[in-house]
Formats: C-alpha cells, sequence, structure tokens
DNA sequence: AACGTTCCCGTGAACGTTCACGAGCCGCCC
DNA sequence: GGGCGGCTCGTGAACGTTCACGGGAACGTT
C-alpha cells in the first residue's frame, strides 16, 4: 500500500514545491519486488541475474527516477579522485589552456576536476580551498597568498603550486623558468640595437616576481641604462592594464625604445596605447609579449613574444598531485619547469 | 601496539609503493584517547569540547595525515550538489566565457562544478556523460549527440542544453535567439548597401543550424541574390577553418561583397585570407562575425559583430538546472533565450 | 543536602551502497 | 535416488561520518 511513490515528472501543482526524498536502493527493491543486491545488480548490470527480473527492476528505478548515491557508493567501492583546479581569471586566454592541459591529464588517469575561478579577488581563494578541503583530493592552481595562509585552509590535501618556482614554496610546484625567457628575450632586443628598455609589470605585490627580478638581472648583465623606475606595474593583466601601464610608462620615460611586458595582454595593451600617441611599432617602439597567446599571430602587428607551452604546464601539474598522493618525491628542478621560447613576429 | 602507523612524510623508500589505507576517525579517536564524536567536533570546530583535548586530537590528526572521507560525510549531510560542465573546446575564447557564467552562478548556490572539456570529439560526449552519470546531480553543456544517445547515457540525470533551441529538444535548454540577430545583421549590411552576402557556417552536419537558417530566411526576406550556394561550411570553429573556408567561398563566388561568419573566430580568418587575396576590408569586403569576443576588438580591422552575453548564458543554464532539481517547469521561450546585440566596428 | 546548570564527552543509530557468502531451485548424470 | 554444477537471488556486514541522545563531573544556588 505504499503506491503513492514519486513520480519523475515534474508535477508542477504539487504546491510547496522542494525536493522529495530521493528515492534510495530499497525503495527500486521494494517496489519491484526483489533485494537490494538484485537491483544492484541490475543497475551495474553485473551478471546473475534473470534478464525478466532485470528488467522489472530497471522499470521501477525509472518509475521511482531512482539514481544510486554517489556518496553511498564511494564509500564502498574506492578509487574516485577528485581534484581542485583554481584558476585566476577565465576570461584571460592564458588559464583555458593550462586547464585544458590539466583537464586532459586528469581524464587519462580516470580523475574528475572540479573548477573554481577566482576571479582576480585573492580573498576568494581562500574560500575555495574551503570547500575544495571538504570536496577534492587534491588540489592545483594559482594562488596568491601566502604558503601558511594556504596550508591553514587546506586541512592537509596535497596541492600543487603553479607558477610559484619550488624555491618559493614548501608546497609542489611546476614553475616557469622566467630567466630563460628573459634571457632570450632581452637579448633579442638588444641584439636588434635597443637599450633603454622598459616593462609593464604585472605584479599586483610590491615584492618583485620572477619576471621582474629577470627583466632587472638582464638588464644589469647587458649594462642597460635601466633601473626600477623602468618598470610600471599594471594590477590588472590585461589589454587595459597594459594600455593605462603604458601610458604611465611613456610618461615617466618618453625616451624609451623597447617595452617587455608581463603578458601578451599587457604587451598588445602596450602597442595600442604606443600607436594611440603616434608611435609605430615596432619602428619607434618595439613590444615583446609573454605566454604566446595564439591572439598574438592575430594582432597588428603581430607580437613578437615567449611563448609558453601552457598546456604541458598543466599536465606537469597533474604529474605532480600523482606523485604526491603516491608518496613519492615531487618533481623538481628542470622537470617541473616550462622554459619559454622566444617567437619573433613582427613587434619586435 | 598500532604505533607503526603512517606518518604524512613521504617515506620514499617504503618500496612498493602505493598508498596506505586512509586513517578514519577512528584511528585518530584512539590514538588521542578519544571518541569518534569528539574527533568529529575537534576537526569541525563545532563547541563542546575542551580546548586541550581539541588542540590534542588536531595533533593526532596532523600525525596520520587525517582527512574526512567527503564520501561518509556526503552520506549523512546531504546538500552538496555537484553539477557537470561539457565544453566543446576550452580554446576557443567563446566557451570560457560562457563556463565563468555557469561557474559564478553556481557557487552562489554553493554548487561545485566539474568541467569537461570534449576537444571537438563528438564520441566523447559520451563518456563525458558516463562518467559524469556516476558522480554528478545534473549536466549542463553543449550536444552534438541527438536526444536519444544522450538520454540513454544520462541514466535519469537532469539535463541543460546549451544552444539547442527549447524546441529542437526534449531537454531543458538555454539557446541564442540566431534569428533575431541575423536580422539585425543582415538589415545591416544591406543598408550599407551589400546584396551578395555569403556565409562561413560552421555546422559540421548537414542539417542547416539556426544561424544558417536564420541567415538563408534573411536573405529571401530582403530578396537578396543568394541561395545554398553562398554558404560553405567550416568544419573547424577557428580562425584557420575561417580562413580555409574564405578560400573555397572566394572561389566559388568571387563576386561576394559581404561575408556573415558563424562565429567571430572564423570571421577573422575570412578577413585574412580577404586580405591576402588582396581585398580591403571593409572596402572591398564587409565581414561581420557571430559572438562578440573581446578579441574582436582587437584584430584590424576591428570586427563588427553580433554581441552575445555569454556569461549570462551560463547563468541560465544554472537557473535551468535549479528549476529541473526542484521539480519546476523550466524556463521557455524568451527566458531562456540570449539575444544578440549588434556591435559595429569597422569590419562592416 | 538536594538540586539545577554548564561543560565536556561517549554510545547507538542511521545514511545508501557494495561485497562476501550462502541458500534454494532446476536439470542432469551416474 | 543421491550428488553435483549452474543459475538466480537474498542476508549480514562493512564502508566512515554525523546526529540525537544521554551521562558524568564540577560548580554554584537555595
Amino acid at each position: 500500500m505504499w503506491a503513492d511513490n514519486e513520480q519523475r515528472a515534474p508535477r508542477g501543482d504539487e504546491s510547496g514545491g522542494g525536493l522529495r526524498r530521493r528515492a534510495t536502493i530499497h525503495d527500486v527493491a521494494r517496489l519491484a519486488g526483489v533485494s537490494r543486491q538484485t537491483v544492484s545488480r541490475a543497475v551495474n548490470d553485473k551478471g546473475e541475474i534473470d534478464p525478466a527480473t532485470k528488467e522489472r527492476v530497471l522499470e521501477a528505478a525509472r518509475m521511482l527516477d531512482y539514481r544510486p548515491s554517489r556518496f553511498a557508493r564511494g564509500l564502498v567501492r574506492k578509487g574516485t579522485v577528485t581534484a581542485g583546479l583554481v584558476i585566476p581569471d577565465l576570461m584571460n586566454p592564458f588559464f583555458p589552456e593550462v586547464a585544458a592541459g590539466v583537464l586532459e591529464a586528469a581524464e587519462q588517469r580516470g580523475w574528475q576536476v572540479v573548477v573554481w575561478d577566482i576571479r582576480t579577488d585573492d580573498g576568494r581563494e581562500r574560500e575555495a580551498l574551503d570547500v575544495l578541503s571538504h570536496q577534492a583530493d587534491a588540489v592545483v592552481g594559482y594562488f596568491k597568498n601566502d604558503d601558511d595562509v594556504l596550508a591553514r585552509h587546506l586541512g592537509g590535501m596535497p596541492l600543487v603550486l603553479l607558477e610559484r618556482g619550488p624555491q618559493q614554496t614548501r608546497f609542489a610546484a611546476v614553475g616557469i623558468d622566467a630567466a630563460a625567457g628573459l634571457e632570450q628575450g632581452i637579448a633579442h632586443l638588444v641584439r636588434t640595437g635597443h637599450r633603454r628598455i622598459g616593462m609593464l609589470d604585472g605584479d599586483r605585490l610590491d615584492a618583485p616576481g620572477p619576471r621582474r627580478e629577470a627583466f632587472l638581472a638582464e638588464a644589469r648583465r647587458h649594462r642597460l641604462p635601466v633601473d626600477g623606475s623602468w618598470v610600471v606595474k599594471c594590477p590588472e593583466h590585461s589589454v587595459a592594464g597594459g594600455e593605462a601601464g603604458m601610458e604611465r610608462l611613456l610618461a615617466a620615460r618618453p625616451e624609451v625604445t623597447a617595452v617587455f611586458g608581463f603578458n601578451d595582454l599587457i604587451a598588445i595593451g602596450a602597442i595600442r596605447t604606443a600607436r594611440r600617441h603616434g608611435r609605430q611599432v615596432p619602428g619607434d617602439l618595439a613590444v615583446m609579449g609573454f605566454d604566446g597567446l595564439s591572439l598574438g599571430e592575430l594582432v597588428e602587428p603581430a607580437l613578437t613574444t615567449l611563448h609558453l607551452d601552457k598546456r604541458r604546464l598543466g599536465r606537469l601539474a597533474v604529474e605532480q598531485v600523482a606523485r604526491l598522493r603516491a608518496g613519492e618525491e615531487p618533481l623538481t628542478g628542470a622537470d617541473a619547469w616550462v622554459i619559454p621560447e622566444l617567437v619573433v613576429r613582427t613587434s619586435a
């Protein structure tokens, strides 16, 4: 006499709305007149079941809109791994590409990935970690917060930091060899006759990031007439940010003859304001980016840049997670670094 | 005498590798000399616990590298919702933006989102659904497969289709009002004197998609001298695809004077080959895109396009999922449609 | 001295599934 | 007619956590 089981149909009237209790395996078993185990056999189509009863069970399941609880199932069947991926800003074309790498590698291992878009609000990093620490088995991503803060919020979960050099953190990391990149980049600029080179840095913090440090180091090495006053910070890692930054650089150092962008977006912004100020690119001003977005081939002039294998970055990160989980030593040094490759187009 | 508990440290030697059994709440309880419940109180920091014992428990948890099982926890605490998001191609800047909308709306509801990148391999749609049907509570995404195939692979899960008009599917959907968009677009082209208008379609199938149909309808309405032979298919939704398609369109219909792209990427490709063929844009050939990627402002000439609120698309999809889950009627008609808005820049 | 409060802590039960085992039934062969 | 093997199906137990209780100790109040 429990025939009033809930049907799957929306039943719009059913005033009060709200979800009914989800049907469990017991409900299906009762409706089909069999035991739990038989239901389990039917829905997971194992053998040991009569085709007729199987069909009857499946029908019952359909009527009750039964779906097995992934929690109960996960509790007894081990092996489902969920990784968290934390990304600063999905609107920046750089990140979808590393995300693609992460997704690809994760899928190969049979893992699933839950994604968080921080939207460049550092505070949200902590929220992300708080929920992820409950729902994921490991986390990879970009983080601005300090190691301590992160540790506090991830409650023991393995963490792989993106683009923090393995030296800059006590977590596993995969980084970018900014020094190697800048070496190629600055060398190319110097080779083509530039000495008054500025930089549009992207770091929000006061502490200089690896790219700025490498830039300054190369400047010293080549004895360029360049110091900290030649780098201006672009808090926004976007074309608009680059435009604004270039505006300030031009004001501070009008004699600048080449400029290095923290990333391709910023570099493109630099090109735009340079042109707006009547400077030809690359004639009056050479511009070099960093990242190697495919976007760079599309703009005018095509962007010379330090190209990065972003997909590989993502794949490496997943590999690090795997090592952590296996209790192995994470990769360090060259194995955990992606080195940029100079791609000369026309902007420099 | 169970003092040989596994430590968190990597212990590289431990030959044989592999994960030890994860520590459970019982292990922590025993090590700390308390009951499960007390451990639970400590790690979830509820009250009703002496600060001293709490610290002791936490220390024990740290030693054993204890992390609560999300399955066991989810089993008893209801309310964690996981949605699957299936995306054709993360490399196309269009999709990260709708993904951002989905993520944003999902997060507001406290849901998490696991993402699948299909990488434009329709076969992988099914794999994605197979996995997701076990691990998610609902799915939203782009799918090429037919309703039947989808239904078979998602085992009763609610599904929200992106960019299939609510009329074209029996699932809930959120779509794009291609007709309204094309009306504005073609009107603009006609207004500026064009009549020999071609289209670079993106649909892989032979059946014409909504955009092509709307294009053809508008062509008829304006009595343009244009038929099916003026639309060429670009199987690849990318700049390269657009370049190739434009090559063919130029060969088939050299008299073309304006071209409508399935997509901004394709439109940009069209611009590039047009120029390569010595045609000025928009002088000799007007080009119009569809999507309104921010990329379009960066290329030369800046792309005139039918701009879409992609974020809103994503948010709407999540809202549909919510309705489905609540047993309400999903949105239909204008409420579930995003209408494009003509953004005139310089390419047309 | 009895009683109420507050603070801390532990004990069954429940969540929904799968696993390991065993039982009944049927047909067949010796 | 007894035994044996192959199907089909059901029964406890276990997975790891939280919830709803209840209990004891310490302290104060009347």
